[in-house]
DNA sequence: TTAAAAGTTGACTTTTTTACTCAGGTATCT
DNA sequence: AGATACCTGAGTAAAAAAGTCAACTTTTAA
C-alpha cells in the first residue's frame, strides 16, 4: 500500500516551486539540487505537469518554470492527478468490473474499495498546494453517514 | 497507487467466509473456487491470518478456516495490518525521517502524508468484516478540522 | 493403521512495475 | 553563435508483487 515516487516527487518539486518563487521563473536545476531529486526525472513530471497546466515553462538563458496559477487553487489531487495514475487502490474498476472476479460479477468487497478511494480522494482534493507549502494542519477524520449521521446531510 | 492484491485477496476470502460460514469450517479450496483465487496463494495468506488471531484452522478431513471471533469485532484494518505492510503511503517513515529528504531532514511534504494514511487508517478501522459482508454502505465524508470546526470538538 | 484430505511452510520463479538513465533534440536569451 | 534550459522517447537495472512448487504435518474415516 504505497505511493509511487512519482506523486511525491511531483508534490515536493511544487512545494518547493511554490516556495521558492518570487517573480522570476526557478530552473529545475535549483529545485533538483534543493530537494535531492533526480533531475533528468524532474524533467519527465515536469513535462507533465505542464501538459497538465499546472506550470508554465519558460525555455532558453534564465529559463525555468512558474506555477501556472496561484497555489491556493492548486489542488494536490491535481498534481497526483498529472503525474501519476488517478487514484485508484485495487485493480477492480470502480465502474467496470472487469478484472474484478473470475465470473465477471463484482467481486465482494469491491464497494470498500470504492469508498476508500473516496475518502482519499476527498482528503487531496480539500488540501491545496499552498495548505502544504505553508506548513497547515488540517486534521483530518472520517465520518461514516451510516454512524454518525447527526447533524450532517452529506450525500 | 494502488493496493496490492494481497489484502485484497485476503478480504474477499475474509468475506466469503463470514459469508458461508454455518457452524462447520469451511476448506480453502471452496473459497478458492468461489472467488476464483490461486488455493496456493491463499494459504499463504490464511497462514498469516491465523498469526494475527483473525482465523481457527481445523486439520485433518472435513478441516478448514473458520472467523476466530465475530465478523463484526474485525475491523477490515486488521486484516490489512495482518496480511500486508501497515497502512504507510510514502517511504517517509511517520516517525522517523530518514530516507525521507536527502538532508536527513524532513521533506516538504512529510505532513501531506502522514495525514493521508491518517485518513485511510481512519475509515479502514471504522468498517467492519460484517459491513463488508452484509453490503453495507457507510456514505464516508473527510472533515477537515481547520475549514470546518464548527460544530466538531475532534482531535 | 493406513491412506487420503486438508492445512502448513519455505524457497523459488516469473512477471510487472518502478525508478531511473541516456541520448538526442528544440527553443530562447545574451 | 553558443550557452542554458526545456523537452521527449526509448531503454534498462533493480525491486517488488504475484504466483508456483515441493515437501511436510496433522487428523480422521475407512
Amino acid at each position: 500500500m504505497k505511493l509511487s515516487t512519482k506523486s511525491r516527487y511531483a508534490i515536493m518539486a511544487m512545494v518547493d516551486l511554490a516556495q521558492q518563487y518570487s517573480g522570476s521563473c526557478v530552473p529545475l536545476s535549483l529545485i533538483a539540487e534543493r530537494q535531492g531529486l533526480p533531475l533528468q526525472y524532474l524533467e519527465q513530471l515536469f513535462s507533465k505537469l505542464r501538459r497538465g497546466n499546472l506550470v508554465k515553462s519558460v525555455r532558453g538563458i534564465n529559463g525555468g518554470y512558474e506555477l501556472a496559477r496561484e497555489a491556493s487553487s492548486i489542488r494536490i489531487y491535481d498534481i497526483i492527478l498529472a503525474t501519476d495514475a488517478p487514484v485508484k487502490v485495487t485493480r477492480c474498476n470502480s465502474h467496470e468490473a472487469k478484472e474484478c472476479h473470475a465470473s465477471g460479477k463484482r467481486c465482494n468487497s469491491h464497494h470498500l474499495w470504492y469508498e476508500l478511494e473516496h475518502v482519499m480522494h476527498d482528503y487531496l482534493i480539500q488540501v491545496s498546494l499552498s495548505d502544504v507549502a505553508c506548513g497547515n494542519h488540517n486534521y483530518p477524520i472520517v465520518v461514516l453517514n451510516s454512524k454518525k449521521a447527526d447533524n450532517m446531510e452529506a450525500a
